[in-house]
DNA sequence: AAATGAAAGTGATGTAGATCACGAACTTCA
DNA sequence: TGAAGTTCGTGATCTACATCACTTTCATTT
């Protein structure tokens, strides 16, 4: 299935645009390919965009003055990713976004956001439908923290998310469970 | 300043409404008077209200099979709390919303904000964008607790609403903190 | 095919913060 | 005004997880 497919169904499962509607939105995306590793925001950027993750997968994460990564979210393809405090603020980026496996995205600018939400009511509902998601499961993630111990937030990251399992290095799930590589080691030998 | 006044004093900060947009807008909302320690949304109860606190403040949290308390919001004048994972996906909720003082708050059920939201754009304009500030604020929130430890949380929580210093218990800032409250009582020593 | 580097396993040891236990001060309410 | 509940401080001990150090395996590049 090609981008703008994936997109078009991403967004048809929440708001109702015509085609025409649809195409008119869509012709502010620009399409990136990217490789493993490279880079799409990096810390002190000024981020004007929002990704679209059409295939691959991404993770946004900080680096503490300590050099421990923190990750704050993986994405995945129909996941959206960027330092949004930086891009909503119009600061300077304080998380990386990169590549965990070659990828291609459709970016967005904030300002065509922006613009597209004041012109199109269902785009403004779908954009408030997606943060209103995002805005449960970091809510869910920050009490999952702060309630379970880290073998539990494993078990429960690989049952909700099987596919992570296998596509991602364990030192990144690690620093996505805010745990060491090597206690998560230890931990699955069970 | 009465309750109308403050909700629409918040609310012009960010959407534009006529003054009988305002009015209707409004006439959605409930006037609730409620004591310290009552109880707004139960565990298990189904959720179909946000609540917009004018005066007092509010937390909610969730408790643990082992009994521990982990607070997840506190919500001050102006802020908006509920269970929202429950309310947006209508379910039973697993968190508490009580009163840390006595609390004035004004409730917008489920549905009516939905029907508000497609009724004007400006609405779902505002909506969209406290979420995004929830958003952006919980993602801070896991990034802090991932990558400083407690005496720095402590001290940025401070710093950022004195408020909470002086009228919240210790025991609750450590709750939601993360950590025990005989850990921050050492803490705070310095 | 050799070389460089990333990913992963594991032992030894260190430490932040939890838990338990007790007592003091301060509130609330009958 | 007295009693019961809340809040807070503090010592002693325990533990989950971090850190360091070294080795092995696997992947990538030239």
């Amino acid at each position: 299935m090609e981008a703008k497919e994936i997109l078009k169904s991403s967004i048809s499962k929440i708001a109702t645009l015509s085609d025409t509607q649809f195409d008119y939105f869509f012709s502010h995306f620009k399409k990136h390919t990217l490789q493993k590793k490279e880079i799409i925001v990096r810390r002190g950027d000024m981020v004007e965009a929002e990704y679209f993750v059409v295939a691959g997968c991404l993770k946004s994460y900080f680096i503490t003055p300590e050099n421990k990564m923190c990750i704050l979210q993986f994405a995945m393809p129909t996941w959206w990713a960027s330092d949004y405090d930086a891009l909503y603020h119009q600061t300077k980026a304080t998380t990386i976004l990169d590549c965990v496996t070659d990828a291609e995205v459709l970016s967005l600018s904030n300002d065509d956001r922006e613009k597209l939400c004041k012109e199109l009511h269902q785009i403004e509902y779908f954009f408030r439908w997606r943060t209103n998601k995002g805005f449960v499961a970091s809510q869910r993630r920050l009490l999952s923290l702060m309630s379970n111990d880290v073998k539990y937030r494993y078990e429960e990251l690989v049952r909700q998310y099987p596919q992570l399992y296998n596509m991602i290095p364990k030192n990144l799930l690690a620093a996505y469970l805010g745990v060491s590589r090597e206690t998560l080691s230890r931990l699955y030998k069970d």
